[in-house]
Parts: C-alpha cells; sequence; structure tokens
DNA sequence: TCAAGATCGTTCGGGACCAAACTATCTGCG
DNA sequence: CGCAGATAGTTTGGTCCCGAACGATCTTGA
C-alpha cells in the first residue's frame, strides 16, 4: 500500500535522512509525536463527538471555559482556549448568534467583555461533555493506567517551556 | 492579575465544577493537557523560528515531509502532516507559488501528484531545521532526559488508539 | 471491451486563525 | 483637569482548514 507509512518507518527515514547533522533526536520524538497524538485525537473528536452538534474544536473549547468558569472574561478565554483575541473574537459571533451565549460589556471597565453561557448553552455542554469524556478515554485507552497523572504532568511541563 | 489562571487553579475549578458527575477525570487530564502543550509549543515554535522565514506552521511541516521523503505523493504528505488532502491542495499551492516546491503529475498513474523541493526549498529547510530542533529541545527541557523515550512512546499510543 | 465503481487531486463555501491597525476606555502624572 | 500612554476588544486582509461535490483517471469483472 504505497503512499502510507507507519510510526516506525517515518522515524527511521528521519534518521536516516538526518545521520550526521548535530540534532536532539529525543526531544525531536517527542515533539513530533506531540503534534501528531494531538491532531489525531482532536480530529477523532471533531468526527465523533462535535460533529453531531455542529460544533467545531475551538468552539467546543469556548463553551467548555465559560461553563466551567461560570462566567469569564473574554481575555481569560482566549488564553485558556489557547487563540489569539482576534480570533477569539470571531468566534464568540458565531456561537453567540447560535444562540449558545452572550457577551456583556463590563459595567466597572467599559473596556471589558464578559462571557456567560444561554441557558441553551449550558443544556448542551451538560450533555455533551459525558460524551466529550469519552472519548478522551478512549484516545488514552492504550496507556498504562497508573502512568496517566505522570503523563499529564510531563505535558504540563512542556507548556511551562514553551510559555517563554 | 484577575484574568489569568494558572494550570492548578484551572484544573481545581474543573474539578469543582464537575464534581458527582462520572467522569474519568485522569484522561481529562491527559487530554487536557496534551492540547495545551501542543498550543503552546506550537504557538512558541511560529513564533521564535518560523515567522523569520514567513512559513505558517503547516507550510513548514509539508515542506519538512517532502524534505524527509525527498519526494513524496500528495496523499502521504496530507497523512503525515495530519490535514485533509484539501488542505494540503491549497498550502501546496501557496508554497508552490513561493518557489519552494514542485508539483509532477504521475507518469504511471495520471491521477497523482508527486511533491519535490526545489532548490530553494531544500536550502530553505537545511537552514531552518537545526533552528527548529533548537525549538524542539526547548519546550521539552522541563522533562527528565531518561523520560523522553517513555513520553514519546506514550504519544505514539495515543495517536494510534486516536486513529479509530 | 467496456461500463460500473474506486481512487486521486482540485474546487467551493464557510468557519477558524493570526498580526497589525483601529476604536474605545481607563490610568497616571504633571 | 487634561492629555500621553497603557489596555481591551474589534476589524481587516490573507492563509489555513474541512467536508462535500466534482472531474479526471484507473481498475475490475462480465
Amino acid at each position: 500500500m504505497p503512499g502510507q507509512h507507519t510510526l516506525d518507518e517515518t522515524e527511521s527515514q528521519v534518521a536516516t535522512r538526518l545521520a550526521g547533522m548535530d540534532l536532539d533526536f529525543e526531544a525531536m520524538a517527542v515533539t513530533a509525536n506531540l503534534f501528531r497524538a494531538a491532531n489525531a485525537a482532536r480530529n477523532q473528536m471533531e468526527r465523533t463527538v462535535l460533529a453531531k452538534s455542529n460544533l467545531t474544536w475551538t468552539g467546543f473549547v469556548v463553551l467548555w471555559v465559560a461553563w466551567i468558569w461560570e462566567t469569564a472574561e473574554t481575555r481569560e478565554i482566549a488564553s485558556e482556549a489557547g487563540v489569539s483575541k482576534a480570533t477569539l473574537s470571531g468566534v464568540l459571533t458565531t456561537l453567540e448568534s447560535r444562540g449558545l451565549l452572550e457577551r456583556k460589556r463590563g459595567e466597572r471597565d467599559g473596556r471589558l467583555v464578559t462571557v456567560e453561557l444561554t441557558a441553551a448553552g449550558k443544556r448542551l455542554m451538560k450533555g455533551l461533555f459525558p460524551e466529550f469524556n469519552k472519548a478522551e478515554r478512549h484516545v488514552t485507552r492504550g496507556l498504562d493506567r497508573p502512568q496517566l497523572p505522570a503523563i499529564a504532568e510531563a505535558l504540563r511541563q512542556i507548556t511551562q517551556a514553551a510559555r517563554d
């Protein structure tokens, strides 16, 4: 089946092609697989869980953050969701037009905007999140159960290190 | 500093908000931190390494795959890069217009298109990749060195599990 | 041999995505 | 008080991103 490489084939081709260069191959393996895993998991969840509700990944994450924090300022949503404020602005407009959340201009500080889920938004998240969590369980099913917290911690370390 | 939560604060808020629901919190922590880490690392690398060459993340990954495999069929680039063939088609057009790669229609099979870097494309990757690898080392610097292969392996498991 | 079906890449429409420019608001210092 | 600078969110312009529809090409089986 030409055009289909296994992960092993790919990594061995990489090693061959880059032999002799002064590179950190272990760091490379971690980041390469980090992006592959995140991408594969995201695509999987978009297809299986989010598509039914006609939600994009980012739309879901934004709803999720606002749901968890009850009410949230846009800059904090942007930070949690990992998108720029420009992107968030557009996504909020989309979600607001679908009646899932509401913007409220800050009263003390007129520059701020806070976001709150509507009843429909809360209902959606309440029904959707357990399904989302099933998908989370699904994509982690190949890992040793007791190893899970250590992996989560390692990923937190990467996040920290990438923040400067 | 309102509007800024630490990772710990966020996870504790999540635990509180979802208390009582029947959820797999450990799987949740792994996937949530997986996306955070991938996002943070990607943003970091886009800003520090890729921006100089005016490359997007996906553009770089596409060049990378074609570089590693010398010559590659589009469907295999799409698969390795983790994008749809529709997306790839547009990205190839962009990169081709900048003279970094060339499309060639398959000779045996007229449906196929293979991609090959131009001299300029190869030069770019040769100069860029060592810098990219430095950034890979940077974002993994918080991890125990001997632990690296195990983390890469865990991420491979997630990728596998997400592929169905 | 040749039509039905599979497979490949492109196009289309609509949303996501970012940096930079912009508007509105607040803060602080003279 | 008043204005210079900081800060917040939105708009703009260009690319990425996907599913679905499409045209072109190959394969297969009667």
